[in-house]
DNA sequence: CGGACAATTGATCTACCTCAAAATTGGTGG
DNA sequence: CCACCAATTTTGAGGTAGATCAATTGTCCG
């Protein structure tokens, strides 16, 4: 799975294919609301998630929370603790879930022999960090409903880019305080917003399923363009 | 100085050192207010900050805009179009300033010849994400004397790393429209809190430079902890 | 069927925004 | 050294998106 993503990006050497399957791997599978690892920690290996949901996140004081991001499969959330030795956050499970655990010296290992397969990696944290920008802006500058729109579209074209969304629709196993955690917004807030997003027919959100019914005014209300998140299509 | 920076966080070899010197640098200094990439552009070198202030953003419509961050001499701010090669946002100059332009061909060989040196480098990148995040946490659900209380920290300590800060001094060369921006407030709110700020005498700011008259309640009232900054000494 | 969690509703409040004008400041040229 | 300009900072008055608090209803699932 870590070979398929790395390689949407730029072709990779037998060597370099080989060397990827080689890593030792540790397969676990976790319930949802786990944490992965938490704020604080010096993790030794680092998460590949192969099925299901995760987060990440800080707690702040006061019940306050920031969801900085979520992830889906295919998606390697901690990649930075490769470099970055003590967490300055958490990553939890929104969803049961299967990930891998890869060492972070076997890791390291494999960056400094092929540090094109490196440079891949690299990469994604840098789209990440993309990520993170677009989501500042809508933040700062966006209404709620522009925020909330703008992650319904960047979820869906992410969850498309893996083959897990179609058709205009989508899973989205993510609850309105979650969506409220990571927009900065409150749960009631989320709920009116959501409600007039149903009233002008823009999408459809029931049993973790969202259904896009109008991609272009979705798109034109939240001000979304996909270049930020800089998938293999669009350069 | 990129040396310097780098051999702060992990010793060099001499043929590494040699090899960063060796990089072919052109040094151009630039009014304030210029762009130095802009949304869009296909850079094919990146810049290393050695005088001056710089800041990284996105304008969205109807005149809204959002800083995502803010540069000081010793920074890297578009190191990432090393490996995303269209601009997702833009960068300029906040004061005059002098900058070094390194051809993105030489960089990349230089990380492909020692990954070493270029794991130092990806590791800047992930602070620089790791920075998104904290003032994603601030704009999210922090009050706006919250926020720009942080920001002070965060810039003093930045500062300071660089020997630009001591005696609770540092310069601060940010307009309050630009504060605004940065961190999702209106000019006018910013100005108030500022205010607010200075009644309690927390801090002076006048003339471009900063005095923190209380670093320890100024933390405290921001939520500053420098753990996300992964400096040296803290690890 | 019951319990826990999630979604929804209502009423009220406030932190921050908007608009518009005035006062300061810093830099510049004469 | 002063007058002037443009950019900033400051002030005032009034408005609103989104917060808060407190139920109530719906849904899932063992």
């Amino acid at each position: 799975m870590l070979i398929r993503k790395l390689e949407s990006i730029a072709p990779l050497s037998d060597e370099e294919r080989e060397a990827i399957h080689g890593l030792p791997t540790k397969i676990r599978t976790l319930q949802a609301g786990q944490n992965i690892v938490h704020e604080g920690d010096k993790p030794s290996q680092c998460c590949l998630i192969v099925e299901g949901w995760a987060c990440r996140f800080k707690i702040l004081g006061e019940g306050r929370r920031q969801i900085f991001s979520f992830h889906i499969p295919g998606d390697t959330p901690d990649l930075q603790s490769l470099h970055l030795h003590t967490m300055d956050h958490s990553l939890a499970t929104i969803t049961e879930a299967t990930v891998v655990l890869i060492p972070h010296d076997r890791m390291m290992d494999l960056t400094m022999r092929f540090p094109r397969v490196g440079a891949l990696l690299w990469r994604d944290t840098l789209i990440d960090a993309a990520i993170f920008r677009e989501w500042m802006a809508g933040i700062g500058r966006k209404s709620a409903f522009g925020r909330i729109a703008h992650l319904f579209c960047e979820m869906y074209v992410k969850l498309e880019a893996v083959g897990l969304a179609g058709d205009n629709r989508c899973p989205l196993p993510i609850t309105q305080a979650e969506l409220g955690d990571a927009l900065g917004l409150t749960t009631v807030h989320v709920n009116r917003t959501l409600q007039a997003m149903r009233g002008q027919g823009l999408i459809t959100l029931r049993g973790n399923t969202l259904v896009v019914h109008a991609w272009k005014e979705l798109c034109q209300s939240s001000e979304f363009d996909p270049a930020y998140l800089h998938l293999a299509k669009t350069g």
